[in-house]
DNA sequence: GTGAAAGCGCTAACAT
DNA sequence: ATGTTAGCGCTTTCAC
């Protein structure tokens, strides 16, 4: 009786246990129909499915997640959602993890080793299926290998940390930086500023190396004072240009260690009466979606971020399924995209 | 034997179970220990809290959630986590669940409803504490209600569907518009154009209405060419520009839904060999970090995305503790913030 | 202050 | 093609 009536059947907090009861039916029975299996039959897939829509019943993946020891989660990591890099990247494994029935649960720690630290240790908590984690600035590997350790796979992207065995997806730095110089110096430009980056992370390690290589080959004298140190904010950029233009003998072109570094020397140009292509030459790095966007638009070294986030999902889902794999560099060739921030140099 | 040696304590796989039998006690008095409950004797506490670090004990919130039925995380989903608002917003909300324990799990959908729906569905298979959303352009409110009814407590951010009983966190269009407008009034501008927006979602529909009565009651005409419909992206407001610019009676200021739009016109009007402030004046909405970083800085209508990020938190929070309370609308002012791309009326 | 026991909702052997 | 059974790892009465 009270069966006829029903309860109002509280939408989720139906159970399997409560559909199979309803059916006659086992639980188990109902568990295969609802996720289609071959082995139950047609009609029986379709009375559970049909009972399951109108009770409102709702999956719980907690309930199955300690069965399976699957969560279908992936962590990501990342410093700053805001900065448009990230936010590609980010877009790009939500995109594709979708695609494959995952989740993304996030965790952001501002480049800061402690906080990350802790950040990561409640991620491994929700036992994600992987993690995809851009390192805080400094941090050591402790945290990354210690999660890899527990059987939780790992892909760093962007940025390394080295020897500690991890994957890695990220873009090819020294490549990237002969590329912005090589377009300078092809345009006569002779006096080139590298604007932002610092010792602390392997991108900006990386590419001040290649910058002194570079110009001990070129045969160009190295002065300090045209490297900017710096983190990869607007800011950055808009302060370093304007110290750049005081010099006595300025610089005459600029590679930024990212693109929004170069919006910030091409606002901090305007703001000093002179336009980007035309009187000073910047090139950006990275290529987010905005730098097309300029007028002139920002002539820059491309690291494919959507492009990376794909390749993290793509190792970390692989390593899902084979944890054993040895630990792979993938690294994406950066791509010369060249717009009106750059002109010949000025004689 | 076996037991000295040791097998590696594989971390990661190391249960409660497993502790209390190492150290004699009971799996009751494992859990309260790590949890440090002052049921449990210090030196017991001690002693548990030891061993599991020791071991590489990790927290299985899976099997915690299925027993209490919190999990802990809030669900939030957005529709693109590029653009700056919504990851400002994004930002906000992470750091201030981070602060209260809570993890995100995001899901994003590009402003497709049908993507919307699929999302929200795998959303909830998670039984996240609470849902933050910004409904897609153009969705009913059906999935947002049904999972309110399924007994998750779901808070709309910045956007409104209105009429389902749901809380909402947003900001005051009809203000913000007027302010922007009032703004521009007082510098002598007359012919304002309004660039962006369309009438499928509450943000558009409220700022049209608003520019129709404010209009009528500065005796000012409605000229359709003033009107500009565009999503909220960079390239809506460079390409409106140059399109009211060709007009045979241009207007001098614009206003638009949001600063990406700005940003966009600002750069349309530099295109032209405009400045603005000077020749042409341009408002945004939100103020995005990006706006104090022009040259000019970009004057605009703050809705506080941030603070929109973290009402939505605490009242999301709320609810968890208190889920039968009525529905409210927490409607936060917007602030005119000037800089330099607004100036007198040119003559 | 600690232990025993039950159970959250699901899945996977294994049996029939 | 379906049912039985056991158990994932934790928390929570309720005893002692």
């Amino acid at each position: 009786m009270n069966d006829m009536m029903g309860e109002p059947a509280r939408p989720g907090r139906v159970t399997l246990q409560q559909i199979a009861e309803r059916l006659g039916v086992s639980t188990a029975t109902v568990s295969l129909a609802l996720r289609a299996s071959p082995l139950v039959a047609e009609a029986t897939r379709q009375k559970v499915q049909d009972l399951a829509r109108d009770l409102g019943y709702v999956y719980n993946r907690s309930a199955a997640s300690l069965r399976t020891a699957r969560t279908n989660m992936i962590a990501v990591g990342v410093n700053d959602v805001v900065n448009p890099y990230f936010g590609e990247i980010l877009a790009a494994i939500e995109e594709t993890l979708a695609g494959s029935g995952h989740t993304v649960l996030l965790g952001t720690y501002s480049d800061d080793p402690a906080k990350q630290d802790r950040v990561l240790a409640t991620l491994k908590e929700y036992r994600p299926d992987g993690m995809i984690l851009c390192p805080a600035n400094g941090s050591t590997g402790e945290a990354l290998a210690m999660i890899a350790s527990a059987g939780i796979p790992v892909v760093q992207i962007t940025r390394e940390i080295e020897g500690i065995g991890l994957d890695v997806v990220a873009s090819d730095d020294g490549v990237a930086t002969r590329l912005a110089l090589d377009h300078l110096h092809e345009l006569g430009h002779r006096r080139i500023a590298v604007v932002g980056g610092n010792d602390t992370m392997s991108t900006g390690r990386n590419r001040r190396i290649t910058y002194r290589a570079w110009l001990a080959e070129k045969g160009l004298p190295l002065d300090p004072a045209l490297l900017v140190t710096g983190l990869g904010t607007r800011d950055t950029g808009f302060a370093g240009i304007q110290a750049l233009l005081d010099l006595a003998e300025p610089p005459t072109a600029a590679v930024c260690m990212n693109d929004l570094i170069a919006f910030g020397v091409m606002m901090g140009l305007r703001q000093r009466g002179r336009e980007a292509g035309r009187d000073f030459s910047v090139v950006g790095a990275d290529d987010v979606r905005e730098a097309a966007m300029w007028a002139p638009g920002l002539t820059t070294v491309s690291t494919h971020p959507s492009e990376q986030g794909r390749r993290a999902c793509e190792r970390v889902l692989v390593r899902t399924v084979n944890p054993a794999l040895p630990a792979a560099r993938i690294i994406l060739p950066p791509t010369l995209v060249v717009r009106g921030s750059t002109g010949p140099a000025q004689r």
